[in-house]
DNA sequence: AGATCGGATTGATCCTGATCAAACCTACGC
DNA sequence: GCGTAGGTTTGATCAGGATCAATCCGATCT
């Protein structure tokens, strides 16, 4: 098996313009690829590479989501990080791969040799630039899975999916509506195992958003946020 | 107040050869500090950045350990990385510090103002490669945050502070005595806010493993390990 | 030595979220 | 249409860790 398979585009067409999005990563990246780089693309639900694998390229993402993940000898699994448009994986400090990247949606990325990407200053400052910002949505992570409470992971979850938010501050210049649309192109187990919950706290959660009227949910993988601002004082980050 | 204080060095005499380090970090870093570096030093619990202030410095460690911790509005914390000689502190995408930093130990270091560092493309390399070994150690952090057990979580960190262990594996070349001596420069209720436990549940689990006959305790600060490889597989790490 | 103070340990009880167990949708295939 | 299969929702019960509450221990000070 090659790591970083190569796959047909999904041609699907997307039912929602923020179908295939992830939180900030609303847009494709307008970053052109440095040289050296391969387009490749990948349908929704392919592995990308493989935890405990040779880390022979890193890769950018251009468009779609992707999510990293970590599993326990026991199956127990951890998804560890989602990332969307603009952002990087595949870095390691050691010869393997520490995660597993799955895409989330069709995806375009650019990957790079290692060798590349060692001879590249340019690559390394784009890179170190979005590791800066990986490091930081990590400590928030971190946040989240030490001492938020279930509801406060969802709706710190939710939050950080609305786009131009960042998944905080409750009044930007666009809360116009104060409605969001926002498409979940995950399973509730994924949900769960980002969050360090199970699936069922997960769904309960989702319903108790929808009874006090935050929410609605026209179909599973889609929700409409009827109310952020309250949505957002959940999130325990105030 | 400033944010990075200047302090007197602490000259307490070190007890134990391994009383000021953390992990894999166990001897001060060889690096020599890159142009425009300012060497700093800090006695042992100083504060030498807070989350939300400017943040207008980055700071490498040449000696000692700093932890980063985050705060909710209600006071709830969490230690976000435990830090040693040659990692790196400070970086921010925003023109804030998302995290507040402390100094475990006395701690020598290198700062730097954010301009030099834009500038020089020496230490944005140096730094980047620290960034990939402090972001795969994050994802380790949230896989032990999101879904293991308080005991693995304790048997974890402990793992982790064995030096030329990296935390995991059970039979290095090193694995003569199986028994090691460990400093832990920080109270339970440290020890909880990085484990995302409380200190009653650390404390239980410290005892429990006494009672197993895997470590010993002379003082609270510091304890010998003298069953690594049980302790090893009760990380649940394998 | 005795008093004091911060941190650690231990015990009893509570509660959040996990686990076990049915239904319940919704999309697909025949 | 009916049947099947994933994934989801909801309910009942359980348990791991949190919380509340005493001690306990070890430093430091007088």
């Amino acid at each position: 098996m090659n790591h970083i398979a190569h796959a047909e585009i999904d041609r699907t067409p997307p039912k929602h313009d923020a179908a295939w999005t992830i939180g900030i990563a609303a847009r494709p990246s307008q970053d052109a690829p440095v040289a050296g780089a391969r387009e490749a693309h990948f349908a929704a639900r392919e592995t990308l590479c493989e935890e405990g694998a040779r880390a022979d390229h890193i890769v950018i993402i251009a468009q779609g989501a992707v999510m990293l993940s970590k599993l326990l000898p026991d199956g127990r699994r951890q998804i560890i990080e989602l990332l969307g448009a603009g952002d990087v994986f595949g870095l390691s400090n050691t010869a393997l791969y520490d995660t597993t990247a799955e895409s989330l949606t069709p995806v375009r990325a650019f990957q790079y040799e290692r060798r590349v990407y060692e001879n590249s200053p340019e690559l390394q400052r784009t890179v170190s630039q979005k590791m800066t910002s990986q490091l930081c949505a990590m400590h928030d992570h971190a946040m989240l899975l030490g001492r938020k409470t279930a509801a406060e992971r969802v709706a710190s979850f939710l939050m950080g999916l609305i786009p131009n938010r960042g998944g905080h501050g409750c009044n930007g210049p666009d809360a116009k509506a104060d409605t969001r649309h926002v498409a979940i192109p995950m399973t509730r187990q994924e949900i769960a195992d980002y969050l360090g919950l199970t699936l069922e706290t997960v769904s309960r959660a989702f319903s108790q958003l929808k009874k006090d009227g935050i929410l609605q949910a026209p179909r599973h993988d889609e929700i409409v946020v009827t109310n952020v601002c309250r949505l957002c004082h959940l999130t325990g980050t105030l």
